[in-house]
DNA sequence: GCTTTCGCTGTACC
DNA sequence: ACTGGTACAGCGAAAGC
């Protein structure tokens, strides 16, 4: 018997002699690898029709007892049956219990179990791992104390532990969860590939980037006169491909993290490895990286975390990020405050020494900043897998909704549920045609520049109502019927079109919800009180989680679909922001504006105080755990209307409060798919007049700009208009300029992909009828660009709506310039 | 042949 | 396909006259 704390980090699982075994990989405090290895049967439920007499409910569990599969690829059989009382959507059921020998084979046990008692078979959808982390209680990232057989070295279970690179192989008997709040850091290895084809299958590999903990290196295949010291040089591109393997073993990590390595970087390397023949056998078991998932691929390394973090990126941070696009530039950029080395691609063979040179260091600098990105995520994905209790190799996979459900399926045993399945292939078309539901309540405001704003809005709108209204698909009572009056027990919500009904009882989703809601509240005030890294993932795991689950009732692909619970909240968030708004006007306060969960309102004479004291009161009258909190106190506020002009803009306006910090919403300013020249002026312009209250000095800097653009001054980079491909360019019925300049793109060689930003500039044409996408070029071309054209669609539209406020029509001044200069030349 | 309408597309807000 | 609905705006082609 042996003894050691350790901390788990890759969840895997094998068969011996017919048998399931989980196999988890971890680390000691110390840094020793350990191997855990545990028998775990899996199993699922059989739910009863109610009514079933206890002698009847004997033979049935005698009977599924004897089930055993013989035709398929192993002999599987029923261990065990147990008889329980459990909840299912919230009511009572009896149910059985069928605990199995393999669990490859829960479907063929469930084909065999359409017997008439049975009312429902669930479960069969849990993850075998998944399940395993509940049953055990080993939760990924958290500390544990295992006891067992050490196996390191013996012929046990085929000697597996004989081709394992770990310290120590435990088969485990004891496990039991410690108090230790040490942060683990990991052993991480980030790298990149630089190829001379994007495409998967015919390039090859030029240089690999590695980068670990003290360890930078880049290893390539090409050869220049002196090379950089941090480069290592090999004959060819199998030599190189080799010392990578030799490398990735000497460091031997625990995660291996790449930026779109699941879609790029390893598929390459193992596609390269093939084609020459090199065993790629970088898992602990010296076994190649496996891909599942077929559109998305995902790389899976044994006993090796791989992540690929941009991924993670894209569901944990992609909403606060301010950044253009996803890419590892301007992620870095933002996260780290570090550029990324500026490279020309072209293709190798026409590539000069100091190219080379600076290849390498773009090459290097991609993996060290993947390797410091990755240390930053670190603190979030740990809380994130602590929270959702998923491997990390998952986490850092999954989207919110399977991250919402993950948090519900691993809260289950809590409530005594057992889990609804996934949706059914037919299930998820139907839910996908149906009828959108009323969203949320947008006020449109009277377009204005506005003195002394306060902006109050609600803490955690939906999951606050979703938790106070206890709406949820195991308490969702059904429409309402005409005659129905068995509402004793139930709450309408009235939605206008439909009246739903809902339990009173408190759910299991409303629960966890108000949990989740509870703790982010208390670490979130921790995080206040100590500031640390891992405060503020755990508040914010939690946020993301109570942020999600709104949008999870409504999603097509959830267990606990339930549209009718989604519109009733989107319902009840209607009312309360009216009643809001209808009391702030009797209070004295006007309200200027109002979206979803947030309101805009008019101070007029009041005082900051008085305002609080609004706040208070209506807080004092809100349900459950509702609550309306300041946003902020502002100096000045705009509006503006829409480009028709007839009425104010809905999601479009500015603030600035007084220590001077603009919030700007909507406007040209913070979207990406207009020239930085007309967000720029408008950034300046909205500037100036929000903090000089007048527009005067604004209408000059506009004037200087149109003058700068007609004498042909402005920089190539300014003009350019990027707009991302969002689909395959094939599946375009709509040819818009962006299209059209990707398809050139093609045309010329150079690399198209869905999801990247397409960027070209518009320039001049002798036929002005000419449609936008003839006069778009690409950015490197030298038609000089047309005037005319990034006046009046790109610079004017962006400032119209602005001085249409101070009734300053902007157009005339363009037009009067115009005829100024062209009466000028003329003469 | 010109103007208006409408579907497609992308982006942002909450 | 991988959380929801609301809103704005530009482009290009079809529809309307």
């Amino acid at each position: 018997m042996v003894s050691i704390d350790f901390i788990p980090l890759d969840y895997d699982s094998f068969d011996f002699e017919e048998r399931n075994y989980v196999k988890i990989i971890g680390r000691t405090p110390s840094g020793k690898r350990v191997c855990l290895i545990d028998e775990y049967g899996s199993y699922f439920w059989a739910i009863l029709k109610s009514g079933i007499s206890e002698k009847k409910i004997k033979e049935l569990q005698e009977k599924i007892g004897k089930i055993t599969i013989k035709d398929g690829p192993r002999n599987s059989n029923v261990i065990k049956t147990h008889l329980e009382n459990k909840k299912f959507l919230g009511k009572e059921v009896k149910a059985i219990k069928i605990i199995i020998s393999n669990y490859k084979d829960t479907q063929r046990f469930s084909e065999k179990l359409k017997l008439q008692e049975i009312d429902k078979i669930r479960e069969l959808d849990v993850n075998y791992i998944t399940r395993y982390i509940i049953e055990k209680q080993l939760i990924p990232s958290y500390w544990y104390k295992l006891e067992g057989e050490e196996i390191s070295n013996s012929s046990e279970f085929g000697g597996i532990s004989n081709n394992l690179d770990c310290d120590i192989v435990i088969k485990a008997e004891k496990i039991t969860k410690i108090e230790n709040e040490k942060q683990f850091i990991p052993k991480v290895l980030a790298f990149d590939l630089e190829t001379d084809d994007f495409e998967i299958g015919k390039g090859k590999i030029l240089m690999i980037s590695l980068v670990s903990e003290g360890f930078k290196k880049v290893l390539t295949c090409k050869k220049i006169p002196s090379m950089p010291d941090y480069v290592e040089h090999y004959n060819d591109e199998a030599d190189m491909l080799e010392a990578f393997i030799k490398y990735f073993k000497k460091i031997s990590p625990d995660i291996l993290t790449g930026y779109f390595s699941d879609s790029f970087d390893l598929p390459y390397l193992k596609s390269r490895c093939e084609k020459l023949k090199i065993k790629l056998n970088i898992g602990i078991d010296n076994s190649i990286p496996k891909f599942s998932g077929g559109v998305n691929p995902k790389g899976r390394i044994s006993g090796i975390t791989h992540i690929d973090l941009y991924q993670f990126i894209e569901t944990a941070y992609s909403q606060y990020l301010q950044s253009e696009t996803l890419g590892l530039g301007d992620v870095a950029n933002e996260l780290l405050g570090e550029k990324k080395v500026v490279h020309e691609f072209k293709r190798s063979e026409k590539m000069k020494e100091e190219e080379w040179r600076n290849f390498f260091a773009y090459n290097l600098q991609d993996a060290v900043l993947t390797y410091k990105l990755f240390m930053k995520a670190w603190s979030d994905m740990v809380e994130f897998s602590k929270l959702m209790q998923e491997p990390l190799f998952n986490i850092s996979r999954d989207g919110m909704s399977a991250n919402v459900e993950h948090y519900i399926i691993h809260n289950l045993y809590k409530y005594n549920e057992i889990a609804e399945r996934k949706p059914l292939h037919d299930e998820i078309s139907q839910r996908r045609s149906r009828e959108k539901y009323e969203g949320a309540f947008v006020l449109q405001p009277i377009p204005k520049l506005y003195e002394n704003i306060v902006m109050f809005d609600f803490t955690s709108y939906w999951p606050s109502i979703i938790s106070t209204f206890n709406l949820s698909r195991s308490t969702f009572l059904g429409e309402k019927q005409a005659k129905d009056s068995k509402s004793k027990n139930a709450l309408e919500v009235d939605t206008g079109k439909k009246k739903y009904f809902f339990l009173k009882e408190k759910g299991f989703f409303p629960q966890m919800l108000e949990e989740v809601i509870k703790l982010r509240k208390q670490y979130k005030s921790e995080y206040k009180l100590h500031p640390s890294p891992i405060l503020k993932a755990r508040s914010n795991a939690f946020k993301l989680i109570a942020n999600a689950s709104y949008g999870y009732q409504g999603f097509f692909g959830a267990r606990y679909y339930c549209p009718e619970a989604s519109a009733s909240a989107t319902a009840i968030s209607r009312k309360f922001i009216k009643e809001v708004i209808e009391k702030a006007g009797k209070s004295g306060f006007k309200a200027i504006y109002s979206d979803t969960d947030s309101i805009c309102l008019e101070m007029s004479k009041k005082t900051n105080s008085q305002a609080l004291e609004f706040l208070k009161k209506i807080n004092s009258e809100l349900p459950g755990i509702m609550e309306l909190e300041l946003e902020d106190f502002y100096k000045r506020g705009i509006w503006v209307t829409t480009r028709k002009g007839e009425f104010g803009a809905k999601k479009k306006y500015a603030l600035i409060n007084h220590e001077g910090k603009m919030k700007i919403r909507g406007f040209e300013t913070v979207r990406r798919d207009w020239c930085n020249l007309a967000r720029e002026l408008q950034n300046q312009v909205l500037e100036k007049i929000l903090k000089e209250g007048n527009e005067k000095s604004a209408l000059e800097l506009t004037k200087q700009l149109i003058k700068l653009i007609k004498e042909r001054k402005i920089e190539r980079k300014q003009i350019i208009i990027r707009t991302q491909l969002k689909k395959p360019l094939s599946e375009y019925k709509a040819i818009t300029p962006h299209v059209t300049i990707a398809r050139k793109m093609l045309a010329e060689g150079m690399p198209v992909n869905q999801g990247m930003l397409i960027e070209y500039y518009i320039a001049e044409s002798d036929n002005k009828k000419a449609l936008k996408r003839e006069r778009a070029f690409l950015p490197d071309e030298t038609k000089p660009y047309d005037i005319d054209y990034y006046l009046k669609n790109q610079v004017l539209p962006a400032v119209e709506n602005i001085f249409q406020v101070f009734n300053i029509n902007v157009n005339d001044l363009i037009e009067k310039q115009t005829k100024n200069q062209k009466s000028l030349s003329e003469f």
